[in-house]
DNA sequence: AGTGGTCGCTAAACTGATTTAGCAGAGCAT
DNA sequence: ATGCTCTGCTAAATCAGTTTAGCGACCACT
């Protein structure tokens, strides 16, 4: 790879000055004496050679590679990873860095080598991120320069970048109530272990907790709370065929999930109630599916690529120590309506 | 990042030896005439001093950098994306390398941009994605040195890694003939576009040519091909609509990707059809929605991580010019049976 | 005694950039 | 003529490794 580039020696033999002039007139160095024609040869040199420089040798000296890593628990299993990264690598690219990706899978020695396997080569910074929104603890190795936390927190007050789960939560209780929905709105997805424990989600308890809050301004309490082992399809179909089971039927079911709400929307349509005539659902994510859905799933959307160019501006322009909140927009589709009667 | 690291000649000093016989030990040179006592005292310096060598340093001398480029064109549209990513992630890490990647966003000026920042960074290789399956001439730029083509060709005979398109069409083709379905077998997602320029799709054709290859010989025709614009739901729906509005209804379905099989069972659940009692649906790509739907979705899967995989291994173990084909294994699920009657 | 070979190791060159320290010449005042 | 500053530029050190060339000690053989 890049055999036979030009050096920096090259360009300044054609130029007939020294490395040293050449140097200092592609950096744009301020308050050298180096006479415009100087320049002008450097410049024209370097053109005509095509040179670049070699940025190993660069960073040798320097000690900025201008390369940050981006070190993820799991890449590929959800399909909001992609965003992050994307988030990420044109805020990069407008700041002229560059993302070495690597993944530790959850598992603490494949964690321990891309730690090393980064290190080792120099990067800025670590932006290290989780894909579900949780806390967690650092590796320690990494604490030797900047880092940023991306879609998690620290106990040790890292800088960190999360979206504004609470926020949303406030944001679908309130869509409900301004539709007129009171005290026929119910819930499917609570989950203990998610919302006790932060080391598996934060997103749980804000969720709840935003929606919680909106709904006791309003005086309005919740008609039903299911609980689900896990945030899937197969859970939220199961919620709703219960929910569906009970005497008082629901005027708006809210998802803690837009998968969850998938399923929802398989156990409404067996048994015979459209969305939202029936029943207004409303959910949160924005995964994919949410506006492939028939009705179109109304749900807050996780703001990932905002995140993961958060994460990277946070990370090289510095920033504030509290947790960047990004919000989570509301996206209003098809499936609210007022509720019925 | 990693500031105050022990280096090599620190090493050395605390062996009590030159830089040259720690560099030879650390390295398992063979041939080299240092003590069995030598060898010892190197690796407990090493491993007292908790030294890591500068791979930047190395990389100046030795021309290598242990790092590949990940050059796609969209990372984040697809969530097939991710799992591209992951294998070429692991395969790279099991030879102990790292993955630099870039987004081109399709877009010419990111794409130079793009390679240049990663030739810049010495990478020993670099591995050109597309998210789509299709032809394509990669820039001159990053001909100097070793390519892998990855879900793409090229008319350069470069290396290339591609899913098995072809076989898979015969697949789904066979699954449906073992099952008895003959003459009312329907095709949703015909598409001109995809199926005639290699620059948009090769997987069109493919999938196409392996149906009615299958059907050729077991001489069956289709009984319907429909058209679509794109292969999203709402094309699969408005197909499955038009299907049900002939006179013979078809006893099963291929869609060309699970996107338009989404569609194809909200309009089958619309108009009261049962799947697969009153029609089999099957199709490719599988999508994790192919999962969740209910009944689960029969399908040929896009083996995207396995193609990373090969990638890597193509790039750094060196292989066949002609493009490696990568099996798309049927998954089969519940949306197959029978025909009725 | 001289020659040759092996053993165990090291000095120094080299990679391609940045950066520090300083040199030669011009102009000017004394 | 001397000393001073300013201008325009360069030599050499430096970063942290790898690699080439070779040195001194010891032994064996003629």
């Amino acid at each position: 790879m890049g055999r036979n580039r030009a050096t920096l020696a090259d360009v300044a033999q054609r130029a007939g000055l020294s490395k040293t002039a050449a140097s200092m007139v592609l950096n744009g160095r301020e308050g050298t004496r180096l006479s415009a024609e100087a320049h002008q040869r450097v410049f024209a040199a370097a053109e005509e050679l095509g040179y670049r420089p070699n940025l190993a040798a660069r960073s040798l000296r320097t000690r900025k590679t201008a390369t940050i890593a981006f070190v993820s628990d799991i890449v590929a299993t959800t399909r909001f990873a992609g965003d992050l990264i994307r988030g990420a690598l044109d805020a990069a690219r407008e700041r002229d860095h560059v993302l070495l990706i690597t993944e530790t899978q959850g598992d603490a020695t494949f964690e321990q080598y891309a730690i090393e396997a980064v290190l080792d080569r120099q990067v800025d910074g670590v932006i290290y991120a989780a894909m579900a929104t949780r806390r967690l603890t650092v590796p320690a190795a990494i604490l030797g320069g900047p880092v940023v936390l991306l879609n998690a927190t620290s106990p040790d007050g890292l800088p960190s970048v999360v979206p504004d789960d609470e926020g949303a939560g406030r944001s679908v209780a309130t869509a409900l109530l301004e539709l007129g929905h009171r005290d026929a709105i119910a819930l499917i997805g609570r989950n203990r272990l998610k919302e006790d424990d932060p080391e598996v989600s934060l997103a749980a308890s804000a969720r709840l907790h935003g929606i919680r809050q909106t709904l006791d301004e309003a005086k309005v309490g919740l008609l039903a709370e299911c609980f689900c082992t896990e945030w899937l399809p197969e859970h939220g179909y199961a919620a709703m065929r219960s929910l569906l089971g009970k005497p008082k039927r629901p005027s708006a079911i809210i998802c803690m999930n837009d998968r969850l709400a998938f399923g929802a929307y398989q156990a409404l349509g067996e048994a015979g109630l459209t969305v939202p005539e029936d029943i207004s659902v409303i959910s949160f994510d924005d995964d994919p599916i949410a506006a492939w859905l028939r009705p179109s799933l109304a749900t807050t959307a996780l703001p990932h690529e905002q995140m993961g160019r958060r994460a990277v501006e946070l990370l090289l322009d510095g920033g504030a120590a509290e947790p960047a909140l990004v919000p989570m927009p509301l996206r209003r589709r098809r499936s609210l309506a007022p509720p019925a009667g």
